[in-house]
DNA sequence: AAGGCACTAGAACATACGTTCTATATCAGG
DNA sequence: CCTGATATAGAACGTATGTTCTAGTGCCTT
């Protein structure tokens, strides 16, 4: 059994180049190429593709908006976005709608179809670039929290208070007063400097 | 020149295969290796070494701790863990706290080196089933955001309230009465399901 | 023309939040 | 044993937040 691959390109060479190298593989087939988002939530459905390559760049609905929807109407089909390196910002927007896997345009043909077969097998094949980001997007988080001065009963309390609990009903769950946790959260708002809860709920929220 | 590893891993058995596996490849040279974390954070600034494999399940301290506290000495050492897949779990403590790089300890020595090579060119080299999971954690995000009924005035305002704003502080910015930022909020809260400015902003935050 | 919706606004009221004081109990460490 | 840090608590006070009304203005659609 072939993998069926849909195509989602604006431009007609690149679109048409795919398309050849697509079939040229033993073990693809192209079973549609579009040259815009509209066309392809209109058509794919009917193609029914296992694996959808998806330039980031359309014309009028964008690569990312048309995966959210594509991802809506055919939740297994596994997308495969394509994007030129300095358009790589926008790969948490696009995983976060749905897509699998993320390879620069400039890819060699062999390693496409190796791409493609990966993500068909359940991975998420990324460029060494993209890959990159990822991990940068992960070491982003620790601007050193200043979390870390405030005590064990601090943090638990501001951790309730996260989740959006009044002052009394954290008094109750913890079997203490209310008088106790303005006192502790008094000390909290003064540790992170600031000056209301939706603030300290923000900073701890970011560096959780 | 060479490329200089040094290893962290407990079992005896595997420590040394790695360890002559590594002087193997004519790219790289292992410089060290050590049972423990302890040792390891001892040693190792000594040995300068430029990549790092880091065993995830050590005795004492784990693979995530001694990762924190050695990039924290060495920011320029690139760090890649090696993990079972059960622990799997673990990818992303490791990378909030610097590695580079996570790959199951089932692969080939041949992609072993390279991946070693990649992490030291800057490339991020993951296991296909590890960037499966970064992906999933991706997609895990987006369980539907309620915002989308909001108006534009609303979510103007939500996102400002996020920012830890007083109602005051908002109308002002906006030119418009603090009766009607609150009429605003109002609206929002019930769209929301909220009843309160912190259950939103932790709604908002979660969900953009 | 009529109705719906977004945006605006004011008034009155209740409750939540935050500050400032003071005060006690416990516990670890010098 | 004294000190500092932590956890506890009460009182009094002012401000921020949220609810419930009512109501005018534009804009879009039917």
């Amino acid at each position: 059994m072939k993998i069926r691959v849909s195509i989602v390109e604006d431009n007609r060479g690149t679109r048409e180049s795919l398309n050849e190298l697509l079939d040229r593989a033993p073990t693809l087939r192209c079973v549609g190429a579009h040259p815009n988002g509209e066309e392809a939530l209109r058509q794919i459905p009917g193609e029914a593709p296992d694996v959808v390559l998806m330039d980031i760049n359309l014309p009028q609905m964008n690569g990312i908006e048309c995966v959210a929807r594509l991802k809506q109407q055919l939740p297994k089909t596994q997308v495969l976005m394509l994007t030129t390196y300095e358009q790589s910002d926008l790969i948490f927007d696009s995983l976060r709608k749905g897509a699998s896997g993320y390879l620069l345009k400039d890819m060699p043909p062999k390693e496409l179809v190796q791409a493609i077969q990966q993500v068909h097998a359940g991975g998420s094949p990324m460029s060494m670039q993209i890959a990159r980001k990822v991990v940068a997007h992960f070491h982003k988080l620790p601007p050193k929290l200043n979390t870390e001065h405030l005590t064990k009963r601090e943090t638990e309390i501001l951790s309730l208070l996260a989740k959006g609990f009044l002052y009394k009903e954290i008094a109750d769950q913890l079997g203490i007063a209310l008088s106790t946790v303005r006192a502790h959260l008094h000390t909290v708002y003064e540790k992170l400097h600031v000056q209301s809860r939706t603030e300290a709920v923000v900073k701890f929220l970011h560096n959780k």
